[in-house]
RNA sequence: UGGGCUAUCGCCAAGCGGUAAGGCACAGCACUUUGACUGCUGCAGACGCUGGUUCGAAUCCAGCUAGCCCAG
C-alpha cells in the first residue's frame, strides 16, 4: 500500500482505465484525474474527458480520483489556435497541442499539488532514456495503434515524470485486460474526430466560436486561376481534400493549396500535384537529440500526418529555427499546419515540427 | 429565314433493334485519439416530347420542342 504515487489521466476510456489498472497491479498508487477541458453547449462531456466513466473506473479500482478543470487552459491552448489556423488557410492538429499545453501542463501541476512521483497516460507508446541522457519515446508495440507521433511536443522534464503502460500491449489485449478486469468501459468505442466537435463537423464548430463573421464562399480555381466553381469557405477545406468539392470534372481532383488571403481553393487537376519532398518546419522540439547545428543533416525517417507510413528523409536545420525535411521520395498531400515528426532507426522520436511551407517536386 | 448537327442520371459519356456500360459528383458504411486519403455499398422503372414501324425501339420513321453550328 505504500507504492509510488502517479497521477492517470484518465479520460473515460478503456485505455486509461487500463493504464491505470497495470498501474495497481505493478504496485503503484495511482490517483486518477480527468481534464475537464470543455463542454458543448448541451453539456456533454467531450470524449476526452467523461467523468462519469472515468469515475466508475476509479471507483471500481478503488483509487482516489479528481476531476480537474482546465476549461480555460484548453481554450486558450487548443481551441483557439485551431480555429485561426483554420481562418489562415492551414490545418492544424489540435491533439499534439493539447498533449503537451493542456495535459502535461495539469497533470504535472496535479502531481506537484498532490505529491506524486509520475504521471501516466494511457498512450500506446513507451518512454525511453537515452544513453546521452535524453528523454524521448518509442514507437509502441501496437504498430496499427502507436501514437507517439502525438507525443512529439513533450519537454524533457514532462516525459521524466511520465509513465506509459500500454507501450507494449495491443489494442485488443488491453480490451482483453479491461474485460478480465471487470472494467465497466470494456466494451466502449475507441475514440475519434476532434473531441471538441463530436458531431464531426468541425467548420460548423468554427463558424459557432470564431466570434466574428467566417470567410465563406469563394472561388475553386485551377493553377491558372481559372474559375472551376464556387467554394463553401476556405475553413471547409485540407490539402489533398477529394471528397464534398462537387467538382465533377470526369475524374478526381484534389484540394491543392488554401489561399485565405484571395479566400480561393487551389485546385489540383492531377494527383500529381499533390505530392512533394521538401517540408519546412516551425516550432520545432527535440527529444532524442538536444538539436541540431546550422547546416547540419540527419537520416531518419518521418511522417508528415498521423495516419502516415514512416517515410526516408534527411532534416536539417536551415537558418534559425527551421528545419527542412527532405524525403528520399515526394509524400501526397503535406499541409501547413500539420505536424511532421522524425524517428530514428530505432523508433524513437528524434523530434518534430509544425509545417510551416511545403517545397517544390 | 434557309442548311446541318445534337438531345441518355446533377456533370461527362457508352449504346447502332433485344430489354440502360463507365467515369465524376453525391449518399451511407468501414477505417481513424487531428484534417485528409483510401476501401466497400448505393445511385436512370427509363433514354427531350408526341405518334408510327416492329414480337420487341434509347436504338428505325414522322412531326414537334430545345440547344449548337454554317449561311443570310
Amino acid at each position: 500500500m505504500t507504492g509510488k504515487k502517479v497521477i492517470v489521466g484518465m479520460s473515460g476510456g478503456v485505455d486509461s482505465a487500463v493504464c491505470a489498472y497495470l498501474l495497481k497491479q505493478q504496485g503503484y498508487d495511482p490517483i486518477g484525474v480527468t481534464l475537464r477541458t470543455w463542454v458543448s453547449p448541451d453539456g456533454e462531456e467531450g470524449r476526452c474527458c467523461e467523468i462519469d466513466d472515468a469515475r466508475r473506473v476509479a471507483m471500481k479500482l478503488g483509487i482516489p480520483y479528481y476531476p480537474v478543470n482546465c476549461i480555460d487552459e484548453f481554450s486558450r491552448e487548443v481551441t483557439e489556435p485551431f480555429i485561426s489556423e483554420y481562418l489562415c488557410g492551414h490545418t492544424p492538429n489540435p491533439c499534439v497541442l493539447c498533449n503537451r499545453a493542456v495535459k502535461w501542463e495539469k497533470m504535472r501541476y496535479m502531481a506537484k499539488v498532490l505529491q506524486a512521483d509520475y504521471i501516466a497516460t494511457g498512450h500506446y507508446a513507451h518512454v525511453v532514456k537515452l544513453d546521452n541522457g535524453r528523454y524521448t519515446v518509442g514507437k509502441a508495440a501496437c504498430a496499427a495503434k502507436d501514437q507517439t507521433y502525438m507525443l512529439y511536443r513533450l519537454t524533457q522534464e514532462d516525459l521524466a515524470e511520465t509513465l506509459m503502460p500500454l507501450g507494449d500491449y495491443t489494442k485488443q489485449e488491453v480490451r482483453q485486460i479491461a474485460a478480465d478486469a471487470g472494467l465497466p468501459v470494456a466494451e466502449k468505442a475507441d475514440s475519434q474526430e476532434i473531441c471538441f466537435v463530436p458531431d464531426g463537423n468541425y467548420a460548423e464548430y468554427i463558424r459557432q466560436n470564431a466570434g466574428a463573421p467566417v470567410p465563406g464562399e469563394g472561388d475553386f480555381v485551377d493553377e491558372n486561376g481559372k474559375v472551376l466553381g464556387k467554394h463553401k469557405g476556405v475553413i471547409c477545406y485540407t490539402i489533398g481534400q477529394r471528397k464534398g468539392l462537387g467538382l465533377a470534372m470526369g475524374h478526381p481532383v484534389f484540394v491543392k493549396k488554401l489561399d485565405a488571403e484571395k479566400n480561393e481553393v487551389v485546385i489540383a487537376l492531377e494527383e500529381d500535384e499533390l505530392f512533394h519532398r521538401e517540408v519546412i518546419l516551425r516550432d520545432v522540439n527535440f527529444l532524442s537529440i538536444p538539436g541540431l547545428n546550422a547546416g547540419e543533416k540527419l537520416r531518419c525517417t518521418a511522417k508528415v500526418r498521423y495516419h502516415h507510413n514512416n517515410s526516408p528523409a534527411f532534416i536539417e536545420m536551415t537558418d534559425g529555427d527551421r528545419v527542412k525535411l527532405t524525403f528520399d521520395e515526394p509524400v501526397r498531400a503535406a499541409a501547413p499546419g500539420q505536424s511532421a515528426v522524425f524517428y530514428d532507426d530505432k523508433g524513437y522520436v528524434i523530434g518534430g515540427g509544425i509545417i510551416a511551407e511545403v517545397g517544390k517536386q
